[in-house]
RNA sequence: GCCGGAGUGGCGGAAUGGUAGACGCGCACGACUCAAAAUCGUGUCUCGCAAGGGGUGAGAGUUCAAGUCUCUCCUCCGGCACCA
C-alpha cells in the first residue's frame, strides 16, 4: 500500500532544509556561485514588497507565490537569480494603531513583520531572505534621507504652500483615501482644505523624459498607456488677451485724450504691426527679451505691447515701467520719441531707454538697472493688462466670446489688491473666491455639478484675432494649476463653455471650418455667426498658422509635482532644520540617520505629531543653536519604495546607499511583478527617482525596470474587493493547513492568466482539482518505486513500445509548452499541459513498466509549481541534491513526432469527414483518399471540385 | 467625454486565420463498497430518434475557411477626466 501524501510534514521539513542549506541565497557575481559556469547570467526577479499589515491574505499569496514559479524556473535554467523580499514598513496603519489602541507604532510594525515572515516562510518561496530590507530601519532610512538631500542639493526639492484635507473635528490631516465623499472617514464631519507649507519633488521637470523613455521599455502597452495618460501631455498654444483699458492706473479722462484708442480698426492695425515686430526682433531686442523673460528681474514683461496708440518695446506687467531700445536715431525721430515719452510719463509710466551697445555689451548690468528701477516703483500699480490662456484649439480663436480665469489666478489676485483697479464688483468676486476655497478638490472637480461663476465688471479683454471686446469671468471650473489658470471660452465648440454661456446669456459665435479656416482667418473674416456647423476638425496646418500669428506654441502636462510632506509620525523624517528666520537648511550627513523621536504624543493636536516631541527640539537646538527648529513632517512612503530595489543589491552597505558597481551586476530589474494599482503611482515615482539618481551619477541606467508584469486582482467570492471588514477574504493559513502550500500556490497559478489584469473571484471550488493532481503524482511515484525495486524489471534493457514513443513525443511537447508559458506568465496553460501529460503517463503505466527518466523530467517541470512535493519525491528516489538545483529540461524538437495525424476533410469549409494517416502525407495522397470516402462522395454528389486547399497534416478543403 | 482591454458552456478558462469549448471544477451514470467517502471509468454546447442543423455580445464585410482580420453598434472592466 502506498503511504499518504502528508503535505504538512513534507512542507515543514523541506522549508527547514532549504533554509539551512541556503540554496536560495545568491551571490552578487555569477562566478561566485557554487554552480557557476561561464554561461550563468544574473537575473533580478522582483516582486513589490508588502506593507506589514500583520496578516498575509490571499492577495499576498497571489502576489508572491506565483512569481516564485518564474524565479525558480529561471534558477533551474541556469541563471544566477536574485529574488529578494522586504517590508514597506512606514505608513498610516501603524499610526492608527497608536491612536486607536495606544500601541507603539514601532513595536506594532516589527511584531507584524515577525509574524508575516513566519507566514511567508510557510509559502515556501525561494526568497533570498539574507537581503531583507525594512524601510523603517534607521540603517535604511538614513539613506532615504541622504538621497533626499542629494535631490535637494540638485534643486529638485522645494517648498511651497499646498492645501491638505483637514478634519476639524479629528484635528488632523487626512489622506485622500480617508476622505469619503467629502467627509472624514472616521467621524463623518465635513472635510475642509487647509493651506500648509509643504515639500515637493519637481517631477514635472522630468515629464518629457518619463514619457519618451517609455518607448524602449519592454512593458505591456496598457501600462505605458496609463502612464502617458497620467502625464497627460498636450500640445497647444498660449494666447495673450489684452485687457481693454490702456492704463488701468489712470482714471478715464486724465492725460491726453489722443492717448486712448477705442477705434477697433485702428487697434487691429496696430496689433498686426506689433505681431510683425515680435516675430522679427532685432538682435538687441532679443538679448534683452531673453533676459527679461527668464525672470532675471523678478517681474514679468511683455514685448511690443500696445499702450494707447503706441507700440512700446517692453512693458512690465506688475509695475508701470516701459523699456525702450534705441537704435541709430535720426533727429526727426528723436523729436517724436521725446513727445511719446512725455505722453507716456504724463500718464504715469516710467520710461527708461537703453542704447543698443549697452545691451549688447553688458546685459547683466542692464538687467540689474532695470531691477533697481522696478524696486523703486510702487507696487500694485501695474499694467495688469494681460491674461494669457492655454488652448489646444487655437483654430477656434475667432469664436472666443469670453474669458474665464480661475479664482486663484494671479492677475485676479493682483487686481483685487490693486486700489486703482477698475473692477467694480470686487466684493462680489471676493465672496465667490471665498466660497470656492471652502470646497474640496473633489467637489470642485465634479463635472456633473452646474457651473458657477461671476462676471468681472469694469474690465473687458480683447480678442487678438478679431479685436472684439469680450467679458471676463471668474469661475471655479477653471483650474489654476493647469495651463495658465485662464481659458478662452468658445461656447460654440466646447460643451463646458456652452453650458456656461447659456447660463449667463453670453453670445455664441461659431467658427466655420470646411477645411480652410486658416484662409478665412487670414482674410480677417474670422467671425461667422450662425454659419454651417463647425466640424471640430480644423486642420493641424490651420492651428500652426494661427499660432504663428496670434500665439506661442507650448506644451503642457497634467502631471503635478510630487507632494511628499506628510503630517504624520510613522514615516521617514525629512532631514531639514530651520534657522531662526525660518529658512530651511539640510542636516549634515554626519547627523544621519536623523532619527524619528519616540517621545511623541500620537493623539491629534492639530499639527504634525513630531511637533509634540521635546527631544527633537532639544536635539536641534543642541546641534544647530538656539532658535533653530526641526521639520515636523515626514516623507510620503512612496519615497521609501522608490529605491528599495536598489538597496536589495547591496543591503549591508554602511558607507553609501548602494555601491554603483554592485548595481551593475543586477540593475535594471529583469522582471518586476506587481499590482495594477501601482501603475501611475509607485511605478512612475520610482522611474522619476531613478532618473534623478542617474543624473546625479549614482546609478548606471536611466530606467529601473526592464520588464514589468501587472497581475490581476483576486476578488472575494461575492465579487467584491476582499477586505477584513467585509469578512469575505479567504484565510490562506487555514487553507495551507488543509491542502498544503503547493496546492494553494498551484491553484492560484491555475485560475487564469497571470499576465492579464483581470479580476478573479476567489472560488475554492476548483482547488480539489489541483490537490487531486498532486496526489496522483504522489501515487505515481510510490508505484514507480515499487516497480523499480522489483529486480526483474530493468528499464534500460526493455524494448521501446509505441506507447513510449508517443509518450516521449508528448513529453517534449510538454517541456516546450511549459517553458514557453512560464516565460510569458501563462501558468494556467502550463499546468494544463502537465495535467495532460500526467493523464497519458498514467495510461502508459497501466500497460507496461514505467520509464523512470520520463518521470524525473516531468518532476523537474513540476518543481517550480510544487516545490515541496517534488523535492520529497526526488529525494525518495535517491537523489542527494535538491531538485531545485537541477537543470531545467530542454525540449528536443526531433523527439516530437506524431505517429498518426488526423486529416479533416471539408467541403466548402464545412467538416464532412476525417481520417487517420501517416504523418506528412502528400497533398496528392490526401486528395485521393478524401475523394474516395463515401461521406465525401455523398456531399460532392457528382459536382466538380473547383479548388482544393490543403493544409499539411491538418485539413483538405474541397471547394465545389 | 477621452484612452486602453475584454465579451466563448452551469463556473474558472483553452484555441500560430485551419476540427470552438483544451485542462480543471461542477453535474450525470457506471465500477469498487454492506454502505458512504475516497478512487477509477464513461458522458457532459445546443436542437434532433437519426441524417443533419445551429452556435464564441449584435449586425455587416474580407476569406476556400473567422472566436481570431475589417467596419458599425451594444455591454462590462480598467485608466484619465471641468486638463480648455
Amino acid at each position: 500500500m502506498s503511504e499518504k501524501y502528508n503535505h504538512k510534514e513534507i512542507e515543514k521539513g523541506w522549508q527547514k532544509r532549504w533554509k539551512e542549506d541556503k540554496i536560495y541565497e545568491v551571490k552578487d557575481d555569477a562566478a561566485d556561485s557554487a554552480k557557476a559556469s561561464s554561461s550563468r547570467r544574473n537575473f533580478y526577479a522582483l516582486v513589490e514588497f508588502p506593507y506589514p499589515s500583520g496578516n498575509l491574505h490571499i492577495g499576498h499569496w497571489y502576489a508572491f507565490a506565483v512569481p516564485d514559479i518564474f524565479a525558480r524556473t529561471k534558477r533551474m535554467q541556469g541563471f544566477n537569480v536574485m529574488f529578494p523580499i522586504g517590508f514597506d514598513a512606514f505608513g498610516l496603519p501603524a499610526e492608527n494603531a497608536a491612536i486607536k489602541r495606544g500601541l507603539d507604532p514601532k513595536k506594532w510594525t516589527y511584531e507584524n513583520i515577525a509574524y508575516m515572515e513566519k507566514q511567508l516562510q510557510s509559502m515556501g518561496n525561494s526568497f533570498d531572505w539574507s537581503r531583507k530590507v525594512i524601510t523603517s530601519d534607521p540603517e535604511y532610512y538614513k539613506w532615504t534621507q541622504w538621497l533626499f538631500l542629494e535631490i535637494f542639493k540638485k534643486g529638485l526639492a522645494y517648498k511651497k504652500k499646498a492645501s491638505v484635507n483637514w478634519c476639524p473635528s479629528c484635528n488632523t490631516v487626512l489622506a485622500n483615501e480617508q476622505v469619503i465623499a467629502g467627509k472624514c472617514e472616521r467621524c463623518g464631519s465635513e472635510v475642509i482644505q487647509k493651506d500648509l507649507e509643504q515639500w515637493f519633488f519637481k517631477i514635472t521637470d522630468y515629464a518629457e523624459r518619463l514619457l519618451s523613455d517609455m518607448d524602449d521599455l519592454k512593458w505591456p502597452e496598457q501600462i505605458k498607456e496609463a502612464q502617458r495618460n497620467w502625464i497627460g501631455k498636450s500640445e497647444g498654444a498660449e494666447v495673450e488677451f489684452e485687457i481693454n483699458h490702456p492704463t488701468p492706473a489712470l482714471p478715464q479722462g486724465e492725460g491726453d485724450p489722443k492717448f486712448y484708442t477705442t477705434d477697433k480698426e485702428n487697434w487691429r492695425e496696430l496689433h498686426g504691426r506689433a505681431v510683425e515686430m515680435r516675430k522679427a526682433p532685432t538682435k538687441t531686442e532679443d538679448i534683452l527679451w531673453q533676459g527679461l523673460r527668464r525672470d532675471a528681474t523678478g517681474y514679468r514683461f511683455r514685448r511690443q505691447w500696445i499702450i494707447g496708440r503706441f507700440i512700446v518695446d517692453f512693458v512690465c506687467i506688475e509695475k508701470m515701467l516701459i523699456i525702450e531700445v534705441d537704435g541709430d536715431i535720426h533727429d526727426h525721430q528723436k523729436e517724436r520719441d521725446e513727445e511719446r515719452t512725455n505722453l507716456l510719463e504724463q500718464n504715469g509710466f516710467k520710461v527708461i531707454r537703453f542704447k543698443n551697445e549697452e545691451i549688447e555689451n553688458n546685459i547683466v548690468n542692464v538687467l540689474k538697472e532695470i531691477h533697481e528701477d522696478l524696486k523703486a516703483l510702487p507696487l500694485g500699480e501695474g499694467l495688469g493688462g494681460v491674461i494669457s490662456v492655454f488652448t489646444t484649439r487655437i483654430d477656434t480663436l475667432f469664436g472666443v466670446t469670453y474669458l474665464v480665469v480661475a479664482p486663484e489666478h494671479p492677475w485676479l489676485t493682483e487686481q483685487i489688491k490693486n486700489q486703482k483697479s477698475e473692477i467694480t464688483n470686487k466684493s462680489e468676486i471676493e465672496k465667490y473666491i471665498k466660497e470656492t476655497k471652502s470646497k474640496t478638490e473633489i467637489e470642485r472637480t465634479d463635472a456633473k455639478k452646474v457651473k458657477t461663476g461671476v462676471k468681472i465688471e469694469g474690465v473687458t479683454a480683447i480678442n487678438p484675432a478679431t479685436g472684439e471686446e469680450v467679458p471676463v469671468f471668474v469661475a471655479d471650473y477653471v483650474l489654476n494649476n493647469y495651463g495658465t489658470g485662464a481659458v478662452m471660452a468658445v461656447p460654440a465648440h466646447d460643451e463646458r463653455d456652452f453650458e456656461f454661456a447659456k447660463k449667463y446669456n453670453l453670445s455664441i459665435v461659431e467658427v466655420i471650418s470646411g477645411g480652410n479656416i486658416s484662409a478665412k482667418a487670414y482674410a480677417g473674416e474670422g467671425i461667422l455667426v450662425n454659419s454651417e456647423k463647425f466640424d471640430g476638425t480644423g486642420s493641424e496646418e490651420a492651428r500652426e498658422k494661427i499660432t504663428e500669428k496670434f500665439g506661442e506654441k507650448v506644451v503642457k502636462y497634467k502631471l503635478r509635482d510630487w507632494l511628499l510632506s506628510r503630517q504624520r509620525y510613522w514615516g521617514c523624517p525629512i532631514p531639514v532644520v530651520y534657522d531662526p528666520e525660518g529658512k530651511p537648511h539640510q542636516i549634515p550627513e554626519e547627523h544621519l540617520p536623523w532619527l524619528l523621536p519616540e517621545d511623541v504624543d500620537f493623539n491629534p493636536k492639530g499639527e504634525s505629531p513630531l511637533a509634540t516631541s521635546k527631544g527633537l527640539k532639544e536635539r536641534v537646538e543642541k546641534i544647530f543653536g538656539k532658535g533653530w527648529t526641526p521639520e515636523y513632517d515626514t516623507m510620503d512612503t512612496f519615497v521609501d519604495s522608490s529605491w528599495y530595489f536598489l538597496r536589495y543589491c547591496d543591503p549591508q552597505n554602511k558607507k553609501e546607499p548602494f555601491d554603483k558597481l554592485r548595481l551593475k551586476k543586477w540593475m535594471p530589474v529583469s522582471r518586476y511583478s506587481g499590482g495594477a494599482e501601482h501603475t501611475t503611482m509607485h511605478l512612475l515615482y520610482a522611474r522619476f527617482f531613478h532618473k534623478v539618481l542617474f543624473d546625479l551619477g549614482l546609478v548606471n541606467e536611466s530606467e529601473p525596470f526592464r520588464e514589468r508584469m501587472n497581475r490581476g486582482l483576486i476578488l472575494g467570492p461575492d465579487g467584491q474587493k476582499m477586505s477584513k471588514s467585509k469578512g469575505n477574504g479567504g484565510d490562506p493559513d487555514e487553507l495551507v493547513e488543509k491542502v498544503g502550500s503547493d496546492t494553494v500556490k498551484m491553484y492560484l497559478a491555475f485560475i487564469g492568466p497571470y499576465n492579464e489584469t483581470g479580476q478573479y473571484p476567489w472560488d475554492l471550488g476548483g482547488i480539489v482539482g489541483i490537490r487531486r493532481f498532486l496526489e496522483r503524482v504522489w501515487r505515481l511515484d510510490t508505484n514507480t518505486r515499487i516497480n523499480t525495486n522489483d529486480t526483474n524489471k530493468n528499464p534500460a534493457s526493455a524494448k521501446t513500445t509505441t506507447g513510449e514513443v508517443k509518450l516521449k513525443s508528448l513529453l517534449h511537447k510538454t517541456i516546450k509548452k511549459v517553458t514557453e508559458d512560464i516565460e510569458s506568465y501563462k501558468f494556467n496553460t502550463a499546468i494544463s499541459a502537465m495535467m495532460i501529460f500526467l493523464n497519458e503517463l498514467e495510461k502508459e503505466m497501466g500497460m507496461s513498466r514505467f520509464n523512470l527518466d520520463i518521470f524525473e523530467i516531468f518532476l523537474k517541470l513540476l518543481a517550480p509549481f510544487a516545490p515541496h512535493i517534488t523535492e520529497e519525491i526526488w529525494s525518495k528516489m535517491g537523489h542527494k541534491d535538491s531538485i531545485h538545483l537541477e537543470k531545467w529540461p530542454e525540449a528536443d524538437l526531433s523527439k516530437i513526432k506524431e505517429e498518426k495525424v488526423i486529416i479533416v476533410v471539408q467541403i466548402n469549409g464545412k467538416i464532412r469527414a476525417q481520417f487517420e494517416a501517416e504523418p506528412n502525407p502528400t497533398e496528392d495522397k490526401v486528395r485521393k483518399k478524401a475523394l474516395s470516402l463515401p461521406e465525401v462522395q455523398k456531399w460532392l454528389d457528382g459536382k466538380e471540385v473547383r479548388k482544393i486547399i490543403f493544409v499539411p497534416n491538418k485539413i483538405i478543403n474541397l471547394v465545389i
